[in-house]
DNA sequence: CCCCCAATAAACATCCGACCATTAGACTTG
DNA sequence: CAAGTCTAATGGTCGGATGTTTATTGGGGG
């Protein structure tokens, strides 16, 4: 194994032992790199790979931390992974989506606080069918994470939320507004705020599963 | 933002505009630092990071590549993260593969072959009370991968082999060994197996989610 | 003509040392 | 005591030298 990957998997064990806990600082990279016995160079790819990851985090200047790994951090990195993967496998992505969010959703409505509605309100007020569709999309991805939050697991939402990255996202509602579906979309969001209202966690579920349903259907067509 | 981070958004792009494909190899690193505008040093830190979350191949004295970008390649990139999670957020990530992995099985119930299922029998014929800790998590590991992965959906399978994380399952293993609990398990997998075969698909929804449920109910006493 | 092997070149791996940029914290000053 | 300033610590970037591995190429032998 090479002697980046060796500090990797150094670094990552001093964190499973307990050695580096979360928050904690790491030495300084000249000494760290003596410590690990490799050169300053080398342990910095190490260290930029467990940045992007979010396992570590650089600050110029100050210094280098553990992260607070906590699981919403997943989010970011399998982001960024599933938007390379693009069209590939984007049914696969909808099959593992209509199985989970609706679940979600349904944890959500035993769960969700009068804030977090306030929230959904607000977001759904905020587009209508002149909206441009980056407003939509981003409209899309808050509507969505605002109900996968309120499941209150932050696995279920990185998950979710990776799967549905943006760009995905754009993609999808780009073919959506030319089909006039628009309103159809808006109208769900609507009855599945109203389902979480009245905490019936079936009829949220059976609503979420008809709407992803309909994206997906759509998709296979367009396909 | 640094030239590193600069470098890495490059290359994604590159990739995202259809100028890189899987399976295409990237410049030398001293031609392609010089595109980007940045030293070698820096463009291989970029490089490093890609490479751990399977990216980018990088195959010495031959050239770096960019990888198939199969679905699978995103499990070990998260299982490294969730390694990192430990007990913090345990009882979550069961949450969701008690959602996910009997949906799984259930699917896989109308799509597993005869190999398939002559596996299963392999990897449960290969173990007994008297095994060690370690075969009994290799499989563990081996017998829930065969079933996601029946259910012909490479992100599905990624993100549950990833939410079951060797560290993961080797602790629970440990502790369930010690409550006695392996015959008890062994007796479940067989009983999915033959639901598997009958392809009774409701049954193995039921069976797998008393399964998973057993587990993290045995984990919330513990903890 | 084909196969095997040694020589070669290309590419990544590692290290070193220098200098720049930024930050936190100590210090000075009003 | 507060605000601004200075400084030491730390990460960011660079260029080049050298080592290691691999693919390729060309020649020699079968």
């Amino acid at each position: 194994m090479a002697v980046t990957d060796e500090a990797i998997t150094k670094i990552k064990d001093m964190i499973l032992s307990g050695e580096l806990a979360a928050g904690d600082r790491l030495p300084p990279e000249k000494e760290l790199s003596e410590k690990l016995g490799l050169s300053r160079s080398s342990l910095r790819e190490a260290v930029k790979a467990l940045e992007i990851i979010r396992v570590l985090d650089v600050r110029r200047g100050d210094g280098t931390y553990v992260t607070s790994l906590e699981p919403q951090l997943l989010n970011e990195a399998m982001s960024f992974i599933v938007d390379l993967h693009q069209d590939k496998s984007i049914l696969e992505i909808f099959e593992v989506r209509r199985i989970l969010e609706p679940a979600a959703a349904g944890i959500a409505a035993g769960r969700i606080g009068t804030e977090q509605l306030a929230a959904l309100h607000a977001t759904l007020a905020s587009v209508n069918e002149e909206t441009s569709i980056e407003a939509l999309v981003e409209h899309d991805l808050i509507f969505h994470s605002l109900i996968t939050a309120a499941a209150d697991n932050a696995y279920m939402a990185s998950v979710l939320d990776a799967l549905s990255s943006s760009t995905v996202r754009a993609r999808i509602w780009r073919g959506l507004t030319q089909e006039k579906a628009v309103d159809r979309t808006l109208a769900e969001h609507t009855a599945i705020i109203e389902a979480l209202e009245r905490g019936d966690a079936e009829l949220v579920k059976a609503l979420v599963t008809v709407h992803i349903s309909g994206v997906e259907h759509w998709l296979r067509q367009a396909l």
